[in-house]
DNA sequence: CACCAGGCAAGTA
DNA sequence: TACTTGCATGGT
């Protein structure tokens, strides 16, 4: 007998199909864009990598020896640009430091030491930190976000004011500890909220979750 | 025009 | 501890 959890993701998977994330063709250009969609539109990061492609700065050691300010103006669409272009050297400056800017090795570490570096990186909280472990490093974990929370609070599987790391727990409770299901969950649940559970359309009309069984 | 998007950190009381 | 604010572009 299937979980509620477990049915919300054949609904959606019987929706939407497979999503085939994350869009992005290396693992540094994930690592990148992980950073980039930070409260952002993807579409703003999509701007933003491009320009970083047609610089050829989309590379480790290019875009960890460039100025800040160049870097920043580069991924300008992304929008919190200096922000961003502080964060992205912070990252890259920790896996320099601590994997020997060998990504390779960041993918291979084990889950627990590779999230506790990634969380030391300040600019990389919780929802970062879980996107790169699982869309880079192919660990079975499961990515919250803004729209799980919400998605999920609005159909009664959630309390309203449940923490992230809470919420981390009931899916993984609930769930097989797979990393191509938490990849496809966490694609799904952003393309349901995209779709159906703005805060525009607060009853999450014609959701294909509405007539989920709790 | 207002509102929002695949967060996070720092400031205030 | 529990709110609040800054960061910023581009689409609806």
């Amino acid at each position: 007998m299937k979980n509620s959890y477990q049915q919300a993701y054949s609904l959606l998977y019987d929706h939407f199909g497979p999503q085939n994330w994350w869009p992005g063709e290396t693992v540094f250009e994930i690592l990148v864009g992980a950073v980039l969609t930070q409260n952002t539109n993807w579409k703003n990061v999509e701007k933003a990598i491009s320009a970083l492609k047609e610089h050829g700065c989309l590379d480790f050691h290019i875009m960890y020896a460039m100025d800040d300010q160049v870097l920043a103006q580069l991924i300008r669409p992304a929008g919190y640009y200096n922000l961003k272009a502080a964060r992205l050297k912070n990252l890259l400056k920790m896996i320099a430091e601590v994997y020997h800017g060998d990504l390779r090795l960041l993918t291979e570490d084990d889950v627990d030491s590779a999230r506790e570096n990634l969380l030391s990186v300040k600019g990389v909280g919780p929802e970062t930190a879980d996107s790169i472990l699982l869309y880079c490093c192919d660990q079975p974990v499961f990515v919250v976000d803004a729209y799980t929370h919400r998605i999920f609070s609005r159909h009664n599987l959630l309390e309203e004011e449940t923490d992230y790391h809470t919420i981390q727990q009931t899916f993984m409770d609930n769930l097989d500890h797979d990393a191509c299901l938490f990849n496809e969950y966490h694609a799904l649940i952003v393309q349901v909220g995209k779709e159906y559970c703005k805060k525009s359309n607060p009853r999450c009309k014609d959701c294909p979750l509405e007539h989920l069984a709790v």
